[in-house]
RNA sequence: GGAGAGGUGGCAGAGUGGUCGAUCGCGUCAGACUCGAAAUCUGAAGUACCCUCCGGGGUACCGUGGGUUCGAAUCCCACCCUCUCCGCCA
């Protein structure tokens, strides 16, 4: 949630960034709200003190013995006004704090203008598309004619949107996470995180807003719990209503967990294949930073990601987001898009986010021993390092040979037992 | 599932109706001592919000939500969470 200061101090340059993002902000109607909760908040605090006063009269006065029935008369005309006062203020604070929080994030300056992906930025891109002498199928083909990927069993066991690996491939993707959490552990500072797959609806509500994609969530039926549509859910919630100290920043974790999506709104999209699920893999790269640090960290947490596309040998460009195709939470995202020579087409398989302070703010995730010397809020960052599901696609789709058989980039032999080749079971 | 204990400031831990927003300790910060550090001594400091003639004044917050009362950390009700023991169990 963006900071409510910043909304009284500065109301024209929230708009104007909410504008960058295609958001209108009724301005008018805001500062009515803040208007009315001012003096209802002044009349109500106006009271309680008078309450107060009187009240501790009454103690000294019965302290020392002495009649106070004259003060209990007087502070007995105050409750039922003061009552009234202090539930108004209560519900316009409520009604308030919930339109607070359905308000998205304000995009960096550097991000470019757009109104949807078509106007995302290339920043950089990394290998070449292979060149083909033969018809390049589609992971589903590829996986098809393996043996080993299997939709029909899915479809009977869950329904749409799920899938069935065997044999090799289910031991490849099983390789994918273990390589991708070594590298991050290993390489890049990330500590390894084993969390719940599911939490609550308060965290839920502390990375997006709940109010706003509750849709798109697996509810736990009779709980308040939600399966977690990706790791950043738990993971940045530890820090949740947490005072950190400057010295403990940053913090770095890397998490692999199933994801669940229940993809209300994608009805006839992707379809096919593996590429958008109910349910799959992904390794999730996290990072708590100090705010001056986190456009620095952000660079570099993509570089993270992007070293996992590297070492596969797969061919990918990096996206920056236009500030119209922004998620909710967001400051600035960059997007690593895969080739897909199935498809003919890069499709993205990261997304790597910094949010600011949005999400602290949200969470009530504070750090202290800064310069301010006060505690202010911390800057979140996550992204994929990598998709799984997506990455095995990528593999199948690129690595795919005229026999059928499927290559295994180098980097992930040894994780296989030394096998180098998916051949038909 | 049964029985019991407990949730208080960064941590630990007092406080059972009236200057308690809260004792003491640890930790933190500043100053003194020191060449410097440690030890020691002195002092400071909760969070959020409102008003302000910028000196300051006020409100709320003791797991959460209700209630009783002139007044609640303290009494009552409900809920959540943690711990211990027993039972069950991968």
């Amino acid at each position: 949630m963006l900071d409510i200061q910043m909304l009284r101090k500065d109301l024209p340059a929230v708009v104007a960034g909410l504008a960058r993002r295609g958001v209108a902000f009724d301005e008018a109607g805001f500062r009515a709200l803040e208007d009315e909760r001012k003096g209802l908040q002044s009349r109500t605090e106006e009271l309680q003190a008078k309450r107060n006063a009187l009240s501790k009269q009454v103690g000294i006065l019965k302290g020392k013995g002495e009649d106070a029935s004259a003060v209990l008369a007087e502070v007995g005309g105050i409750g039922d006004g003061l009552k009234a006062n202090e539930s108004a203020l209560a519900a316009l604070q409520e009604r308030l704090n919930a339109f607070l929080r359905t308000i998205p994030n304000l995009p960096r300056p550097e991000v470019a203008e757009g109104r949807s992906s078509e106007d995302n930025v290339e920043v950089r891109r990394r290998g070449a598309p292979r060149v083909f002498d033969f018809a390049p199928k589609d992971h589903v083909d590829v996986g098809a004619g393996l043996g080993l990927l299997d939709f029909d069993t899915a479809a009977k066991l869950s329904g749409a949107r799920f899938s069935v690996l065997r044999g090799a491939l289910a031991r490849l993707h099983r390789a994918l996470s273990q390589f991708m959490l070594d590298v991050h552990t290993r390489e890049h500072g990330y500590t390894e995180v084993y969390v719940p797959y599911m939490v609550t609806g308060e965290c839920a509500d502390g990375v997006s807003s709940l109010a706003k994609f509750r849709d798109d969530l697996f509810k736990v039926e009779g709980r308040d719990l939600y399966l977690i549509p990706t790791a950043e859910y738990p993971v940045t919630n530890f820090v949740r209503d947490t005072l950190l100290e400057a010295k403990d920043l940053p913090l770095r974790f890397v998490c692999h967990s199933p994801c669940f999506r229940s993809e209300a709104g994608s009805y006839g999209k992707d379809t096919r294949g593996m590429i958008r699920q109910h349910q799959f893999d992904k390794v999730e790269i996290l990072q708590v930073v100090h705010p001056e640090r986190s456009a620095e960290a952000h660079e570099e947490l993509t570089r993270h990601a992007e070293a996992i596309l590297d070492r596969l040998e797969l061919p990918y460009r990096t996206m920056m987001l236009c500030t119209g195709d922004l998620g909710f939470a967001s400051a600035k995202t960059y997007d690593l898009e895969v080739w897909l020579p199935g498809q003919q087409a890069y499709r993205e398989i990261s997304s790597c986010s910094n949010y600011e302070a949005f999400q602290a703010r949200r969470m009530q995730a504070r750090f202290k021993g800064g310069e301010k010397g006060r505690a202010e809020p911390v800057h979140t960052l996550n992204g994929s390092g990598l998709a799984v599901g997506r990455t095995l696609v990528a593999i199948l789709e690129n690595g795919q040979q005229a026999d059928g058989s499927v290559a295994v980039p180098a980097a992930l032999v040894p994780y296989l037992g030394g096998v180098e080749r998916i051949e038909r079971a």
